[in-house]
DNA sequence: ATGGCGCCGTTTCGGCGA
């Protein structure tokens, strides 16, 4: 079967692609990835800056609303066999483009921005719960029908103590660190045999990959590790490194979350 | 317990995100 050489996906949640896009396109040129998956493009369709991207040599399949959401997929050649929403259940995003699949060089690509669901008792949580079991029985299909598959995105979810910059105790109380979304983050994985990259070959504390705006300048290093690249079976062994760019948070107007770049390569 | 910041838009503040 089919297999690159090496392989560099990145993940970016940009919280608004239109005024992010100067440091986009900067990022892809220092780069170079094979595929930059992004959330919270904030832009409908019509509005998505193709041209740009295009004239910078780079090809997007994209799925976007007005305001809010949207993710993309961009790459130096087209993605194809393009895929909006949950494939397995396409209702359970209730509209909202927080999910789109693409193929790249074989590798199939699911590009995920899950609910962050507010607080416990809100009815965002049941639906991010919602969304969690779509993603579940997704992921399970996607790893039977595609050889190398690739789950990368905004989870927003912490997986560990390690992954948050406060005790486990105080974190639990959080939405994105209670008990029962870790275990819907295990579940996901334990299911369809996907592997969190970063912790098959990094154990260490304080790697993150959000910042909340409203500790910045106060407390920088007071991030989550909620984007993570999930790893089908076939592609474990090839895992290299995992890196989280956090030099963009120094850039004047950064997003709140980096980039966060999978490398793999033949063992 | 609260709020802090940043983005969007039938925009100049309220809704939403994390």
């Amino acid at each position: 079967m089919f297999m690159p050489a090496s392989f560099k996906v990145a993940t970016w949640n940009v919280n608004s692609l239109r005024l992010r896009l100067p440091q986009v396109l900067a990022w892809l040129n220092e780069n170079q990835p094979t595929a930059l998956v992004l959330q919270e493009t904030k832009v409908e369709d019509a509005l998505f800056p193709l041209a740009a991207l295009n004239e910078a040599g780079w090809q997007a399949a994209y799925h976007g609303q007005k305001s809010y959401n949207g993710v993309a997929i961009l790459a130096r050649e087209a993605p194809t066999n393009v895929q909006l929403g949950f494939s397995t259940n396409p209702s359970a995003t209730e509209g909202q483009a927080r999910v789109l699949a693409a193929t790249v060089q074989g590798v199939r690509l699911l590009n995920l921005y899950l609910p962050q669901g507010e607080a416990t008792d809100s009815p965002k949580f049941a639906f991010k719960q919602r969304c969690y079991a779509a993603l579940q029985a997704e992921l399970v299909a996607l790893a039977a029908q595609y050889p190398h598959v690739i789950a990368s995105g905004d989870y927003n979810i912490a997986a560990d103590a390690r992954d948050v910059p406060i005790p486990a105790k105080r974190a639990e109380k959080q939405v994105m660190f209670t008990p029962e979304e870790q275990q819907w983050l295990a579940q996901v994985q334990a299911a369809s045999g996907l592997r969190d990259a970063l912790r098959l070959v990094n154990q260490d504390a304080g790697i993150y990959s959000w910042f909340d705006y409203r500790m910045y300048g106060r407390s920088p290093t007071h991030g989550w590790r909620i984007d993570y690249h999930m790893v089908s079976p076939t592609l474990q062994p090839r895992v290299r490194r995992v890196t989280h760019h956090t030099a963009v948070r120094a850039l004047p107007q950064p997003s709140d979350h980096v980039p966060v770049v999978l490398e793999l390569e033949l063992v």
